[in-house]
DNA sequence: TTCCGGTCAT
DNA sequence: ATGACCGGAA
């Protein structure tokens, strides 16, 4: 029976497998994203808050707009709406003002309407389900994969462009990154070490976008150099 | 002037 | 798979 036997669970048109990621790869990956978090971390207004609402509003705000101008929304946002209950009573109108002008306009209405029907239909409390979450208009893989992590500590995973770009570097290097977004996400999920969703996502954007960032990253003072696939990263040969 | 980006819709 | 959304940055 030779002709017949299968190779083991593999997709039939790709022909790259998964990128082997060893324990020992894994381990160092872990280790050392965590140690560079735990001393070049950013203070993020978002990080000092375990109340889902405020954690929400950053994330829909951090959908497509840079953290520097999130920030002084964020604060006059939550002033203005202090919890779920306040979000949900105003008219949308209003939102949308106070949105202004972070752009992307939906953004307010959806999370208007996720503030009603978290009110209306759980009580006031943002559920932590994944299906849950992404039944919410305005809220979609990424963001309950934040949610869930950064609000309710689990070990969910996430995958924005900054994870996209360092998962890739480091354990693939190979291909278009954007057409990898289901080994990405595998790869993203089998990463976080056992308890430390929170720590290790937030480690892993901030290491995006302070290190290997998307141009001219700072491969030499990279902790991660020594199992970097993409070390040391050329950055002519990436540009256009 | 072009590129980029989460989510949704096509 | 691809484009709309909207504004910033290269």
């Amino acid at each position: 029976m030779p002709s017949s036997s299968k190779s083991p669970r593999r997709k039939t048109r790709s022909k790259a497998q998964s990128p082997a990621l060893t324990p020992s790869q894994k381990r160092r990956f872990q280790q050392r994203l965590l140690k560079w978090y735990g001393e070049h971390g950013r203070d993020l207004p978002w990080r000092k808050t375990s109340d889902p609402y405020h954690i929400l509003v950053s994330e829909v705000m951090l959908q497509q707009t840079q953290v520097d101008r999130v920030i002084p929304k964020y604060h006059e946002f939550l002033d203005r709406y202090p919890s779920f209950e306040h979000l949900a009573e105003a008219p949308v109108a209003d939102v949308k003002k106070t949105w202004y002008p972070l752009g992307y306009n939906i953004r307010p209405e959806r999370l208007h309407s996720i503030a009603c029907e978290t009110v209306e239909r759980y009580g006031g409390q943002l559920p932590n389900d994944a299906e849950e979450l992404l039944s919410f208009k305005g809220i979609g893989r990424y963001t309950a994969g934040a949610i869930r992590s950064f609000a309710f500590n689990e070990d969910a995973p996430i995958l924005d462009t900054n994870v996209i770009r360092v998962l890739h570097r480091v354990f693939i290097a190979e291909g278009d990154p954007k057409a990898q977004k289901a080994q990405l996400w595998e790869l993203s999920e089998a990463l976080i070490p056992r308890g430390k969703g929170y720590d290790f996502n937030q480690a892993i954007m901030d290491f995006g976008a302070m290190v290997c960032t998307a141009r001219d990253p700072y491969c030499l003072l990279c902790p991660m150099k020594s199992i970097c696939k993409t070390y040391p990263f050329d950055a002519a040969s990436n540009r256009k």
